[in-house]
DNA sequence: CAAGGTTTGCAACATTATAACATTTGCAGG
DNA sequence: CCTGCAAATGTTATAATGTTGCAAACCTTG
């Protein structure tokens, strides 16, 4: 089955990196908001793969590379590329991954293999829906949808049956 | 419009906690799972609103009355409460809140008001089957669903007109 | 260049959650 | 009733995650 999503199977990653990056500079840039070094460089390291990393995670490595570093520099780093659409914040891991819909409007929705680590992000409208009609019939108004499922991607499940 | 759910609506709390707790028993005599005082007094403080209580709001509110307790106390009464599906983690909210539907085999769907606190939990078989099947268009397994839904609720909807 | 806003450095602190080990409690079998 | 085991709790310390506040550095724009 080639037509597994991206982060299922081996693929250019780089390619990934990099299409990502040249994404993040052209919104910023039609925003007027400044992609400065730092943030630059947490985006390209949440972007590493596609499994989420946390702040911490971010943070060791910028001080690895010598970047003089403290736990306010990834989190508004983070701030910022969340508020342009870059990256998504998993509530249930307290992790940060890079958005494969930037510039985009959607409601990201979250496949997250327990396994392997790896997030794939969709964009169904046919979920969204179905979220906001059953909020409408409680009269309730949503701003925020979080929505993250847990499980097998279906790597992991073939490597089951191995075991 | 009395139609508004519970939480949204002045209402005998009382009998919500009261019916909460007498489910809980049923449901541990049943599954031989021991009600303890502890967890039992944890989920009637969890219970004691419709707004979700941090692990450390619960430990307050313990230590206030006197229980000689620590964070492993309340984080393992609310370990036991999560397994035997009487409350719910709210990962958004790093907070808890009671389950509404104890003992039913479901996926909670929470809308959150982002003014009153309030959390209305919802059981939408519709809204599971999106999603389901959006996970199976990836062969995606799911196991787990994180859905958090936040907004205004109808009341705080009302509020905001008068400002 | 001078003023004003944005971004960063830095130190301290707050909040949420877990690890490790000792002690107590409830209960089944002798 | 005892005895011994497993489950539950107490206790202390620590890990992991996230925030506040203030000062210095840095753009940008007139
Ligand atoms: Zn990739
Ligand atoms: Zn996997
Ligand atoms: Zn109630
Ligand atoms: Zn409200």
């Amino acid at each position: 089955m080639s037509s597994r999503a991206l982060p299922y199977r081996p693929h250019n990653h780089d390619a990934c990196v990099s299409h990502a990056l040249a994404e993040a500079r052209a919104i910023c840039q039609q925003q007027n908001a400044r992609l400065t070094p730092t943030r630059e460089r947490v985006l390209e390291l949440i972007w590493q793969s596609h499994k989420p990393l946390g702040a911490y995670d971010v943070l060791a490595k910028l001080t690895s590379e010598g970047h003089n570093a403290a736990p306010p520099t990834v989190y508004r780093a983070l701030d910022f590329l969340q508020q342009y659409g870059l990256v998504h914040r998993i509530a249930s891991l307290n992790a940060f991954t890079g958005c494969t819909h930037a510039g985009k409007h959607h409601t990201g929705m979250f496949l997250i293999c327990r396994a392997c680590g790896n997030v794939l992000e969709l964009m169904e409208s046919s979920v969204t829906t179905a979220i906001e009609n059953a909020a409408s019939a409680e009269a309730f108004q949503p701003e925020a949808i979080t929505l993250e499922v847990a499980g097998l991607c279906p790597g992991c499940q073939a490597d089951q049956h191995h075991e």
